[in-house]
DNA sequence: GTGTTAGTACTGCATACTGCAGTAGCATTG
DNA sequence: CAATGCTACTGCAGTATGCAGTACTAACAC
């Protein structure tokens, strides 16, 4: 029986349309921007190539170098066009998975301390991909770009990562000043502050624009 | 065997540890907020109660209303305690799955309208979720949260949410109007917009802010 | 009074995906 | 020449998803 197309099939498609690779390579293509926008496992890597030779839309050849063999994968004429068709079809929406917001949700079990460390964690890690996605990105201006021609697709995506980590940063760190002035994660409930915070959210404000009140913070 | 713990078994444990529920409830309760921290299927929240019980960390009682039966869970102290260890331990990375960013980063299998199409789409669904999220909070200023104790979590939670939605709307509507004045997907590279774009990505200035330059318009 | 629709409350199954352990060649360094 | 680390995968057990199917209940229409 024919497998079915899932997204990660188009994905993997996509990268075999910009030039033909390895899964080995793959792996490492995807590392590189494949896995902010659509993060899937190496093992899996592997075996989606497969998938597609079996269905036409890609071929494999064997190089061998040295002793070992690896498989080259190129996209073929029905890959191109089976990818095309999909790029017209809509997009399902994007899911954010962070286990720090789950902390945050189910705080009143564990301490304020342990809420701190998932907040500052998410933060560092947010920051890290910040300098990592900034350092990538200035090097094209000095032609660094492993295909020219691409560089616009890059560079506006990299604006949508760049502001996703900044806001992560951003709101870990309101978030921190905020749990650092409760005295435990449980029973608060509806205290000054968060009927400030409800007031902004209902005006459409910004949290993270608002100055904290000196009177309504402890 | 017994199973292993995930991170959805703790999500699910969590709820329980508000109060109990049936399964039915706990799908119905983790689309009001798990879904935007942790998003889980239906038929995983179907089965993750029952492996709780095997592992003894829920009870459930059969509850029968008329010819059906109902199985509420209940947490128990074991099950607490668990939740309380997981909750110090350090929570992976955020993960976000944006089909729509796929779709940009592989434009050049596409057309101009079908890359503006996934944008609006991507738009589209932020927007809707940030009226949702803003509604359902500004209800809790008249009194409207299930559970008061707990609003100061959800209204913290929600300003992450409705950031991120904000942010998502605002990109997109950014990166439609970039995307208006290609000429087409493929084959642009780095013109004086892109160049433009990655000095305020090297300077670390958010390109959200920045004015497009009429004159770098094509 | 009975057919229809919508909601409640699940289960089974095929398929998708992940993590991890294992294999094995090749290159560099001590 | 042994050890370490990188390249280049495969097998397998377990986790998660989507979808179809089952069955009961309540409301309302006809």
């Amino acid at each position: 029986m024919a497998p079915r197309l899932t997204t990660s099939s188009y994905a993997v498609l996509g990268l075999l349309a910009v030039q033909p690779w390895s899964a080995y390579e793959l792996n490492q293509q995807a590392q590189r921007s494949l896995r902010f926008a659509w993060p899937k496992s190496e093992r899996l890597l592997y075996a989606e190539p497969k998938k597609l030779v079996e269905l036409g839309l890609a071929a494999g050849q064997l190089e061998p170098s040295g002793k070992r063999n690896r498989t080259v994968y190129t996209i073929t004429a029905e890959g191109h066009s089976a990818l095309q068709s999909w790029m017209a079809t809509i997009p399902e929406p994007p899911m954010l998975e962070a286990e720090a917001l789950l902390r945050l949700l189910f705080a009143e079990n564990g301490t304020i301390d342990d809420l701190l460390a998932a907040l500052d964690q998410m933060g560092a890690e947010a920051a890290a991909l910040y300098e990592q996605v900034t350092t990538i990105n200035s090097g094209y201006l000095d032609g660094e770009h492993p295909f020219p021609e691409r560089t616009h697709l890059s560079v506006l995506f990299a604006t949508f990562q760049l502001e996703l980590f900044d806001l992560m940063v951003r709101w870990t760190e309101f978030a921190r000043a905020e749990v650092e002035n409760w005295p435990s994660t449980a029973d608060i409930g509806m205290n000054d502050r968060i009927v400030e915070m409800l007031v902004l959210i209902r005006e459409k404000r910004s949290v993270l624009d608002a100055p904290m009140d000196e009177g309504s913070t402890k």
